[in-house]
DNA sequence: GTCTATATGAAGATAGAC
DNA sequence: GTCTATCTTCATATAGAC
């Protein structure tokens, strides 16, 4: 029953993308180890991961690890704060009374496939803390995400006077987008058998899309029907 | 960062609903440990569980539980294979022929979402074996359920001819009934720190039946209005 | 800052009394 | 079958050389 996480290509390069000697001063060692402990915080969970694991993927030893991040915990909590920055702001411009529903939500659903697919770790690790009981995020979910739900309520609103929108019950709605959305990065595996694959390609991430936007259609009044490439977004963060 | 599981009031109940002294022979001690290793499991996955708190949630000495199971491997199998005989038989038989698209789906989403307010650690479950790659249930995943939405298909595909439902993507179509089903068990946290509650209460899952019912509408030509109450199915299994 | 070696404690598994 | 005590392994964390 071993799970061992593989060493991508992407986790060699650096965020702007140039590969670097080993030798060379790494501008920053700490992103380096965050990246890996999401890797394998999001596989196990916080008591199911080993330092000694995510030290294997990033490529240094144990007690180095144990040098940027004093305990298990600690690492745990700043991979969960990185991430917790930018999650909300990525696919949350495209809600707002500037844009009409179907285009809209469609961009905001579009960001969040896209995610799934770019960094399917981060929707995976979110998703463990949410099972473990999510007393890590207490805080962001029930001030911050709460919150931010209510913004979205107005837009809708608007929309909805406006007639173009028919209404909904706006949190269950958000439910239903997360859900669908997210399932892309933590059911990935569930999906990519019943399709047949040992993992999901770009199409079936543009077949999800479409999918979406097939069952958004009901409350959008100015529903069109093409739906472009899941990938025009510019790369998270 | 402690996570314990507390033990309920449920977990001290027989299957038949009666209460035993604790003197008394149990009728299936084996039945018990699943039960609570289903709980621990759901929380922490494999790797994160504890023997140790498995046995504490069931009130038995550590050396009992190795006593039935003898590795903590053959109890995390057989926890999955109990749940995996029981997960599609449930709302299954709602996506047939006889029925029109509306009702057929209404009942399935009915029971999945009943599922996930009554037993959440099963689908929490199944989501930490996702999450950490979903090795000991390659074969459900890729033969039991992919043939069953093949299945599902041939349904679809007369409902489609007879001109009640649209066009849909099926497995795609399938993956959202899935996700969204799920999410209240799964991300039942998350809603319920947006709905300003500690967790979820019946109303809620209820909402969430008529917001997925809402989206469904869009692909069933015969689609209703009314909604019913989200329990009537009986207790699963 | 980097890394080897090791102390300390936790968790899986077993021996063996009852 | 039930349970206490214990063996052994493995993981977190630290000490201290480089």
């Amino acid at each position: 029953m071993s799970n061992r996480i593989q060493k991508t290509a992407d986790s060699m390069r650096q965020k702007d993308g140039t590969d670097r000697a080993s030798g060379s001063l790494r501008r920053n060692t700490t992103s380096h180890i965050l990246d890996a402990a999401e890797k394998v915080f999001s596989c196990h969970g916080f008591s199911g991961a080993r330092i000694d694991e995510i030290a294997r993927v990033c490529e240094l030893p144990k007690a180095n690890v144990l040098y940027y991040f004093s305990t298990k915990e600690k690492l745990y909590q700043a991979t969960l704060e990185r991430f917790l920055d930018g999650w909300l702001a990525d696919a949350d411009v495209w809600i707002s009374e500037k844009h009409s529903p179907y285009e809209g939500l469609l961009k905001y659903v579009q960001a969040k496939i896209v995610f799934s697919r770019r960094k399917p770790e981060v929707s995976r690790l979110f998703m463990q803390e949410l099972l473990s009981g999510g007393g890590q995020i207490e805080d962001f979910l029930s001030i911050t995400l709460k919150e931010h739900v209510e913004r979205l309520s107005h837009v809708f609103k608007v929309w909805q006077e406006r007639g173009e929108m028919k209404a909904v019950n706006v949190p269950h709605f958000m439910f239903m987008l997360w859900s669908m959305t997210q399932s892309y990065a933590d059911m990935q595996v569930q999906f990519a058998a019943v399709l047949g694959r040992k993992k999901l390609i770009k199409s079936d991430f543009d077949d999800g899309l479409q999918t979406i936007m097939q069952l958004l259609s009901s409350v959008c009044t100015d529903a069109g029907t093409s739906v472009p490439e899941a990938d025009r977004t510019p790369a998270p963060r």
